[in-house]
RNA sequence: GUGGCUGUAGCUCAGCUGGUAGAGUCCCGGAUUGUGAUUCCGGUUGUCGCGGGUUCGAGUCCCGUCGGCCACCCCA
């Protein structure tokens, strides 16, 4: 045997029983997104690297250190799997106009590519749903953004969100804030860790992230952003509180949440959760009013949030995402019952009634097993008799709990019908419809 | 990229201070020659992650390597 080829690192394989919870979650998003107005978008995963350089920022972890970068050797150019989305909708909304008639509220869901070891809640191919509001200045899209998510918690059931909020005001007046802060850090360089002190050159915000706990109290006694903002700001950031307020949402706010990205200005927001280790930010998102114009396109102010799929199915129950199984299993034996369920089952898929055909020829007994199994209402059955009388047997399936009877032996005589098959598909929804109320 | 833990059947795991690789589950056949539970009988599951070293002998000890998990970092 020669040796395995395996998937990539930190690329996992979605297999059938989970791929199933993510086509649910993903159809229950849609609605939600639609709800709102949002329409889908499709981007390519793959771009010029230049967009991401561009848009996230020279200085930032994802362009320095976590991009899928290569040249693409039939043209010589650099390429990059897409580490996130936003940059790639402006892109798209710029390259085709699509703010000419109007603002414009969008929505993806597909994978993202980030270079990192993976951990919990961290992959290197993970999955994002993001929505992008593009054309709206005021803070009620920032509020829009913000309810929607809180809606979703509730209509998933899931409890124990904690809604950061921040204010990071315009670029000029980060510039001024920035110079205060370098300067009161540099007022402390020796107290400073190894990562801030290389922030402080690249990228002073950040230092007020760090979670080291040495670093705590330098960072309570640092100048606040919040402080160093103007009333435009201000009142921006006062009115997407007053509608959070309005709506009975909690909020807390955050004077260090910072992003990652270079692209936020005035809010910025994250969803966070204790629930999934150290990996607790299940959506995050905010304002990027400069980007559009920053990408070559005429200026337009813009909000969106992204939110992790792996993390978010990772706090869903499991039960709450049903299984599909199919109505009906065909159990045939015998060459020419073999060849005659064909014809049945395609006579059964006509009334839109879904069927897993046999195959592999079995006992009887064993093909019932399987049909309980698959969790088929129904079983039509199907023996070389009724193959060469152009007829089926049709039979209920009850699913027992394993629970041992007094005797030893459960009941299971149902009534079996045998019809021709041109009456097959009423004989399958008369059980079908009996079963369902019965559950 | 750094650190800690970990790797035995498809899955969950046992395997003592080195001495012939095991259990449960799953799957298949039969008891039941055309029908689902339980039970019983029989059967298939393995380069013990990979490579090297020590040893008469390594799943077990040592070194390296790869993968997984968790944390740092980063972020969704």
């Amino acid at each position: 045997m020669s040796e395995p080829i395996r998937a990539i690192r930190g690329m996992n394989d979605i297999l059938p029983e989970e791929a199933e919870r993510w086509e649910a979650l993903e159809g229950l998003l849609r609605d939600w997104l639609r709800s709102y107005g949002y329409r889908n978008v499709r981007t390519p995963v793959l771009e010029h690297t230049a967009l991401f350089r561009r848009a996230i920022g020279e200085a930032t972890d994802i362009v320095e250190k976590e991009m899928y970068t290569f040249v693409d050797e039939l043209n010589q150019e650099s390429l990059t799997l897409r580490p996130e989305a936003t940059a790639s909708v402006a892109r798209a909304a710029v390259e085709h106009s699509l703010l000419y008639g109007g603002a414009q509220r969008l929505y993806y869901i597909g994978p993202m590519y980030r270079h990192e070891r993976p951990q919990k809640g961290r992959y290197r191919q993970f999955h994002q749903v993001g929505a992008e509001a593009l054309g709206f200045p005021g803070p009620d899209v920032d509020a829009e953004l913000l309810l929607m998510c809180a809606r979703l918690w509730d209509d998933l059931g899931l409890s124990g969100f904690r809604l950061q909020l921040n204010c990071l005001g315009s670029a000029a007046e980060r510039a001024v804030y920035r110079e205060s802060l370098v300067a009161y850090l540099q007022s402390h360089e020796s107290d400073l860790d190894e990562d801030s002190r290389r922030r402080l050159r690249s990228n002073p915000l950040r230092v007020l992230d760090s979670k080291n706990p040495a670093m705590q109290t330098l960072i309570a006694g640092a100048p606040r952003l919040l402080d160093a903002l103007g009333e435009e700001s201000l009142k921006h950031f006062e009115g997407v509180q007053a509608i959070l307020r309005d709506a009975g949402r909690q909020y807390e706010i955050n004077p260090r949440l910072v992003r990652g990205l270079d692209y936020y200005n005035l809010t910025v927001f994250e969803w966070v959760t204790d629930r999934l280790g150290a990996q607790g930010t299940v959506c995050a998102g905010g304002r990027y009013d400069t980007l559009i114009e920053q990408i070559g396109g005429k200026p337009a102010p813009a909000c969106g949030w992204a939110m992790g799929m792996e993390r978010l199915l990772a706090l869903i129950d499991v039960k709450s995402l049903q299984h599909d199984r199919p109505e009906v299993y065909l159990v045939n034996q015998g060459e020419l019952a073999g060849q005659f369920a064909f014809k049945v089952a395609e006579k059964i898929r006509a009334q839109r009634i879904s069927v897993i055909q046999h195959f592999g020829g079995e006992s009887f007994s064993s093909q019932m097993k399987k049909a309980e199994a698959s969790g088929a209402r129904v079983a039509v059955i199907i023996g070389d008799d009724e193959a060469s009388a152009g007829e089926a047997s049709v039979r209920g399936i009850v699913t027992v709990q394993r629970l041992p009877e007094p005797d030893g032996i459960i009941n299971r005589v149902r009534s079996q019908e045998r019809v021709k098959i041109d009456r097959l598909p009423e004989a399958i929804e008369k059980i079908l419809k009996g079963s369902a109320k019965q559950s």
